[in-house]
RNA sequence: GGUACCAUAGCUCAGUUGGUAGAGCAAAGGACUGAAAAUCCUUGUGUCCCUCGUUCGAUUCGUGGUGGUACCA
């Protein structure tokens, strides 16, 4: 059976150092799970592999998508399956490397068909969010689809916004669609995780973070200013300096806030990957242990 | 040196007509099926600066300290 090696962890924790050397030992290239390093005019401020990374192993889904695609965790489901059935006639094992929780679960358990929504729908829904209130669209979501509305998190806008535009565009109720079916793929899954202790991965953040605005994530940013309303920028490390570009806060203050919403991702991507009880998880210098372990 | 004001959670501060206290931020924990680096939820015990006094009881009132800020010298 062949198999995938999944490589993930909180961001900046050395994902990328270690998958350079995992792919050469592996002879695999890197398929990256990343949801914002797939966007070629987000370099710096996401941190993808530097040029010689880049050139020392072929890489898939970096900086292979625009800002202005909409893509998705659907889409990239598709995308990386086929992408990974095509690979795997060549390959024994591929590495999988990404700290993007729902992308890496929509490539091992997969996430349901659901009929693609229409933009203009999207747009209709976050409009009528502003101007009504959630509880308008609360209401309308009951009506259409009670199981949905007593399952979903009520409280979370972006959810009920979701749910009711799944509602509207399939014309069919969201939790007929929505069965949290797993999918059984025809390759083996090993999840490897990374992880240092709170201190060490903040420091690492920290430190990061100041590096991005050495490398000149200030001018990327502002070369972005102007589509800062897509989706994709809507991303910690643009949308504070954009703050800053409206005046609103000063180049030390989007810094620091940065950093700390860096931290608080990372934080999140823990909480996400701790309820996986498949992970192995490793320190980032722990190559030799990781080797073993891939050799069984 | 004098006068006034301030001293309460990691930070900024509110409050207790005397019955040991609570907001925002920070922080921590969690949720998650096409926005996911997104979005959302939960969590507040701290010598109420120290001393002595008044009082059944003082973080609250009074005395004296200490530190800070402002003004006057």
């Amino acid at each position: 059976m062949k198999r995938l090696i999944v490589l993930l962890g909180a961001t900046g924790v050395g994902k990328t150092d270690l998958s350079i050397r995992l792919a050469q030992y592996l002879q695999s290239p890197i398929i990256s799970s990343d949801s914002r390093q797939i966007y070629c005019e987000m370099t710096i401020g996401t941190a993808v592999p530097d040029e010689e990374q880049l050139n020392a192993v072929q890489h898939y889904f970096i900086k292979s998508r625009s800002i202005f695609d909409d893509y998705t965790a659907g889409k990239f489901e598709i995308d990386a399956v086929n992408l990974i059935d095509s690979l795997f006639q060549q390959h024994e094992q591929l590495l999988m490397v990404g700290g993007s929780g729902l992308y890496i679960d929509a490539v091992c358990r997969g996430i349901d068909a659901i009929p693609a929504t229409e933009n203009w729908m999207r747009q209709k829904i976050i409009e009528r969010y502003k101007n009504e209130g959630i509880e308008s669209l609360r209401f309308e979501l009951k009506r259409l689809d009670a199981e949905i509305y007593n399952h979903i998190d009520i409280k979370n806008p972006q959810r009920v916004m979701r749910a009711l535009e799944v509602c509207l565009t399939s014309g069919k109720p969201y939790s007929e669609l929505k069965q949290n079916f797993v999918k059984t793929r025809n390759f083996d899954i090993l999840k490897i995780g990374l992880q240092l202790n709170r201190n060490e991965l903040y420091d690492r953040i920290n430190r990061r973070v100041d590096k991005m605005f050495e490398h000149g994530l200030l001018d990327e940013a502002k070369q972005l200013y102007s589509h800062r309303n897509v989706n994709a920028l809507k991303t910690v490390g643009y949308k504070e300096i954009f703050e800053h570009l409206d005046g609103k806060i000063s180049l030390d203050e989007a810094i620091n806030l940065i950093k700390r919403n860096t931290r608080r991702y990372a934080k999140r991507q823990i909480s996400w990957f701790a309820r996986y009880s498949d992970i192995k998880w490793f320190q980032p210098n722990e190559f030799e242990n990781i080797l073993e372990l891939l050799k069984m």
